[in-house]
DNA sequence: GTATTAACTTAGCAACTAGGGC
DNA sequence: GCCCTAGTTGCTAAGTTAATAC
């Protein structure tokens, strides 16, 4: 079967690739004009350009072929009734007896393996006649995201459940009893009442105008001042009541993990082009105070709850549509195969749509993944001359490409985010690269006996501080000066560009390339390159763990990926510290205790004594690699403080980097990956090989 | 050319959970 | 068996990008 397999994979590589060459012959021109714009496209370029696609497309059918399993188990587990495989037959009750009388009959007499070998029979056909290109045929090229999609629609929000009566609002230091409505926004600022969140002023405000809108007219007249009114009693109630919800039974744990399941195996997935995907997102955000980061003007704001009438669905016309729940109806069903989406909704703070999507296991996100990692891998091949290009914009006549030539400079050296303009006063004032403003940077002819230093210090995604001292080259430091002349504080640092004139420009420089691609390309390479340094195949295994998360930590740093540190983070470092001094002190005592054997032998000078000595310098050698491993705990965990790792594990580096270096170094992937990184990238696990560079 | 919007990725925090140490 | 802590998972805000509208 191996043999025909092979031999038919080869007729259809041939056919497939007389397709592809057609299919893809204007992008062809495209790739010859890049190579001759190239000058250097010798022969073994193409060549490798040619073994790289070889590969891929193998590398497409070991994973197509991994898929077979999904596939059989998916079956068996829907039945092979389903839709996809046999035309739906309208049941009548005679069809369900005759059906179930023969089923009898077949679990009577057919012995379970012949049974399993018949549907196997019935199956493959089918799978060996698509399942080797299903990667490349299934991504569809007319921008279709899939064929089939079926689902059950969202989960919302439990409705709002009462205070029990002893539970009491006060306001102005008298019992009050509000309207449900009233009462229900009153519990979401009840509940953050510990949180630092509720004593800032926009906050308090934007709450208590929205709580306002929710009040009834007698309310809204007795109730005019925040400062006086009492949430403490609530807030004390819910307290106990996530006490009580710690201090359950086993059994009463285990009823709501059992019920969690079972909504989740009823809503949690979906079928997607003949697979069962996993959804991501499958309950609908609860209503409660929107919580914006840092400064953000709309802090505090009512998220209203979401209804029935708020939500599109998105799912195939000859699926079984989601049913809303009783008495309500949907905003609008769509059939939309242009979209990866099953539900969406548009969110009343920002006026911005909120989508439930699939889980970054499934089938549509790892491809999109893996083309992420392929485009940053392009242009690998190609940033020596985008580089060049660049540092030669810096001389232009024109300022705007200068601008964007500096630009481009800092998004690849420093790995900034691209930075679209934002509306003012609509969300916090953070910046990225294009919209960087003058009070932002610093220049430093000399500094700490370097030239040209360019301080910056600003707040980007989320917030997060970015300060970084950087000396640049002078031509780079003459432009700045040249930007910034003449300009208020608050004037744009580059008035000439913006993130679309940028991507433009990236465009014509490689197919496919934006700002962010040098994000992916730089953390992935460092990762690289780290790996390749740092490793010693000497070491234990922990030890190259440790150089694996240094190499991991040099990416989260030039990505700026910080976190505020653990609260219970000195406590942790403390017992550790103890840990270590108890340890420094066992060894100085096994010292002790080796010097006085040692002497001891030297007396005696018998065999005993003699073992003696060598049983004390094991001893001594083993306290001192405890002693080791725990400093180098304390090295990692300190390092670690403010840097989280996992933002770059998860979006920016090449997994197959990780997994080809467990692989050649004999490390376990579940020591570099847990459960849910490992189905996120079960395509790179599938595919990368020891030898694999990024 | 500019503004707006839809669709999707990236991000940090908090709640939850499992497993190691005592 | 309990407690503590690190690791995991869920949640949802905040970005980027490309398409579309004007």
């Amino acid at each position: 079967k191996d043999k025909e397999h092979k031999h038919k994979d080869h007729k259809k590589d041939k056919e497939r690739e007389k397709s592809n060459e057609h299919r893809d012959s204007s992008d062809k021109k495209h790739r010859d004009k890049e190579r001759l714009k190239l000058k250097d496209g010798s022969s073994d370029k193409q060549k490798d350009k040619h073994k790289e696609k070889k590969k891929e497309e193998r590398v497409g059918r070991v994973l197509c072929f991994s898929h077979i399993g999904t596939v059989l188990s998916e079956l068996s587990h829907l039945g092979l009734e389903d839709a996809e495989f046999k035309p739906k037959k309208i049941k009548t009750e005679n069809d369900r007896s005759e059906k179930k009388a023969k089923k009898r009959k077949q679990e009577e007499e057919v012995p379970i393996l012949v049974a399993c070998v018949g549907m196997l029979v019935y199956i493959l056909p089918s799978l060996c006649f698509f399942m080797p290109f299903r990667w490349e045929e299934e991504r569809y090229t007319d921008g279709v995201k899939w064929k089939f999609l079926e689902h059950k629609g969202p989960v919302f929000a439990p409705p709002y459940d009462p205070l029990p009566s002893n539970v009491k609002f006060y306001y102005d230091g008298k019992h009050m009893k509000l309207s449900s409505t009233a009462e229900e926004v009153a519990t979401f600022f009840a509940k953050m009442l510990d949180h630092e969140y509720t004593t800032k002023e926009v906050f308090r405000k934007n709450f208590y105008k929205d709580w306002r809108k929710e009040m009834t007219s007698e309310e809204k007249s007795k109730i005019t001042d925040l400062n006086k009114c009492d949430f403490s009693e609530m807030s004390e109630y819910f307290k106990a009541q996530s006490e009580a919800r710690k201090a359950m039974t086993k059994e009463d744990k285990q009823k709501i993990k059992e019920e969690n399941e079972r909504i989740l195996q009823e809503y949690g997935f979906c079928i997607m082009d003949n697979h069962k995907e996993r959804i991501a997102n499958f309950r609908i955000e609860p209503p409660g105070l929107f919580r914006g980061r840092g400064d953000h003007p709309k802090m505090g704001m009512l998220k209203r709850r979401i209804r029935p009438e708020d939500i599109i669905v998105n799912c195939s016309k000859d699926s079984k549509h989601p049913k809303p729940p009783p008495g309500t109806k949907w905003k609008e069903v769509r059939h939309d195969n242009k979209v990866t989406w099953l539900v969406s909704w548009t969110e009343n703070i920002q006026g911005s749509i909120k989508y439930i999507m699939l889980n970054p296991s499934s089938r549509i996100k790892g491809e999109k993944d893996w083309q992420k990692y392929e485009t940053a891998r392009r242009l690998k091949k190609c940033v020596e001359r985008i580089r060049a290009q660049y540092r030669d914009d810096w001389k232009s006549k024109e300022m705007r490409i200068r601008q964007r030539a500096v630009a481009l400079y800092f998004i690849d050296k420093l790995a900034l985010r691209a930075g679209n303009e934002k509306e003012e006063g609509e969300t916090a004032d953070t910046v990225g690269c294009c919209s960087l403003r003058v009070e932002h940077l610093t220049l430093h002819q000399e500094m700490d006996g370097q030239e040209y230093v360019v301080e910056f210090d600003f707040l980007g995604k989320d917030s997060i501080r970015y300060y970084n001292k950087v000396p640049v080259e002078k031509r780079v430091f003459k432009n700045l000066q040249l930007f910034m002349e003449d300009k208020e504080p608050e004037d744009d640092l580059f008035d000439r560009l913006n993130t679309s004139i940028l991507n433009k420009h990236l465009q014509e420089l490689m197919d496919g390339l934006t700002a962010k691609v040098f994000r992916t390309y730089n953390a992935s390479i460092t990762l690289q390159q780290q790996l390749n340094e740092i490793t010693n195949s000497e070491d234990n295994v922990p030890a190259k763990i440790l150089s694996y998360n240094r190499a991991n930590r040099a990416v989260a740093i030039l990505c700026n990926h910080q976190r505020a540190p653990p609260k219970t983070f000195e406590k942790s470092m403390q017992n550790l510290q103890t840990k270590i001094d108890a340890k420094k002190e066992q060894l100085a005592d096994a010292k002790r205790e080796l010097k006085s054997a040692k002497a001891d032998a030297k007396v005696r000078r018998d065999e005993k004594s003699k073992k003696a000595v060598e049983s004390k310098k094991k001893a001594v050698q083993r306290i001192e690699e405890q002693l080791m491993k725990l400093e180098v705990q304390a090295t990692d965990r300190e390092e670690n403080k403010q840097i989280a790792l996992g933002t770059s594990k998860l979006n920016y580096l090449d997994p197959r980097i990780s997994i080809a270096w467990c692989k050649k170094f004999g490390i376990p992937i579940e020591k570099i990956y847990n459960k849910t990184q490992r189905e996120k990238f079960a395509w790179a696990i599938d595919m990368a090989e020891k030898d694999f560079q990024f």
